[in-house]
DNA sequence: CTATGTATGTTATAACATAACACTTTCCAT
DNA sequence: ATGGAAAGTGTTATGTTATAACATACATAG
């Protein structure tokens, strides 16, 4: 029985609690460098408990984890909309998504497991201040 | 003006419709050297041309390509059911499915660009002889 | 025929992720 | 309370995915 996290996946999950927008594997690493995490590792395992846990997201089509905007939806189905001009993440909980999922998933014949839905454009204030 | 396809990208568009299941750009190196592709930059930069013309799409949650399964959907907005199992891949083209992506990125504030929608699990036949 | 844009070939390296091994900690069943 | 199982840690090394940078070739429009 897991009672609690452990120190390297406290460390993780506040740093990307604090910083509030995805990192990468090894900037999370570098950030940490201070607290005594020195090797990938360390880093991968805490991701892939706190991944588990839900409390935490991969954004697949960036490489890089945020920390969930909700209590915990370890069981949820969730959209990202990534705001490619300040890496703003918004984590979209939306009825009609998890049954759009199934209706895709049911069209192709697969029995869905785990899905993914990344969003990527501008917010409004970096559409505003365009080049 | 961009006429047709070279050499480089016929090679790989080929290989992608010929073995029509996802491949890594390493493994289409690989499968690609008989043919006098020797580095990594000569996969990708033909990948990135295709995906550029709606050809192929990347799945980014297995960092890899698909053929695309319609005569060209440069800018349609697809869903993918993959196999997890044999790695079979639908393309899903769904009217909903577009207007669902309007729907969440509006929630967010974000002017969409481009999205990716990836539902993995396991296919009628893979999920029948399950280990 | 030459300037421009695009593609190519090549070497090197950056960025992302895991294998493997030895050791420590937690926890709960006896 | 104790000892075995499960989970976590630290570390080294390596595997995998992707791009930077530079020199050369090649097509097309002016």
């Amino acid at each position: 029985m897991r009672q609690s996290l452990t120190k390297n996946q406290i460390l993780v999950l506040g740093k990307l609690t604090a910083v509030s927008k995805p990192q990468t594997a090894y900037s999370l690493l570098e950030q940490l460098k201070e607290h005594g995490l020195k090797a990938p590792p360390q880093i991968y395992r805490a991701l892939e408990k706190l991944l588990a846990l839900g409390l935490i997201h991969k954004l697949e089509s960036i490489n890089s984890f945020v920390a969930c905007q909700h209590s915990d939806c370890a069981h949820q189905i969730a959209g990202f909309a990534i705001c490619d001009g300040c890496d703003h993440v918004s984590e979209i909980i939306d009825d009609n998504l998890e049954s759009q999922i199934r209706s895709v998933a049911k069209t192709a014949g697969l029995v869905p497991k785990k899905s993914t839905m990344e969003i990527h454009g501008l917010c409004s204030s970096c559409e505003g201040s365009e080049a």
